[in-house]
DNA sequence: TTGACGAACAACTATATGGTTGTATAATAG
DNA sequence: CTATTATACAACCATATAGTTGTTCGTCAA
């Protein structure tokens, strides 16, 4: 796969994968869920947002698979799905390192 | 980089290069730079959109940092930044082919 | 059964943005 | 100079969606 230009069908499932990680509030959820699985609540606890609204991100990030559910009782368990969301993040980090790096760089006249 | 704990500043900023990635046109353009740098013109033909249209996914594609410019005469010819992007791909494809089996099928190129 | 609670669903509003059209700027040719 | 070409810019429209409000569904306890 690796030097294979993509078909756009692919490039559409990508895009909307990466679409849905370009949500600041996604993101909170899923760096939330990091240190370990979490009922809705804990969420609207955790990150401030309205129960609605959490619950729509939530069904979204299962359906592309970035999170897991547990009904348990009243609750459901959320989780992460599997930890390849945060290599991306840290790629992403690493841009921006070397972004803002650059940035000094140039404001520094060096 | 185990980012543990992003700050919602941080989250911001990976949220807005997931969500540049986060469209199909501006995939597609990336993908096309896969094989070298290129006019505007040469992606209209490749791409088949706009003039106007792709100008302005080059600009926000420059300004994160993901393609760079070089002016020459009367054409500007873009290329890509780096490669990471395609690192962030290929792990979205691996997402994608673990998913289902008609995706898989899809990122088979079949 | 009833009541309480957690989560999902539905409908709505407001905002953001992808794509188009038209124009402006800059470089080259004649 | 003018004309042509390549790209950028600006204004507009249409669509998508984030977030809210109100309601419904499902589970448990009494």
């Amino acid at each position: 796969m690796a030097t294979k230009s993509m078909t756009p069908e692919l490039l559409e499932l990508v895009a909307e994968r990466f679409k849905a990680l370009g949500e600041p509030a996604r993101l909170r959820i899923l760096n939330h869920l990091r240190s370990g699985e979490a009922t809705v609540s804990d969420l609207i606890d955790a990150t401030g947002m309205g129960q609605a609204n959490i619950s729509k991100h939530l069904q979204l990030l299962h359906t592309l698979h970035f999170v897991s559910r547990r009904k348990d009782g009243l609750f459901v368990y959320y989780a992460l799905a599997d930890e390849s969301v945060f290599q991306l993040c840290d790629v992403m980090c690493a841009r921006i390192a070397r972004d803002t790096k650059e940035r000094g760089r140039i404001v520094a006249g060096r």
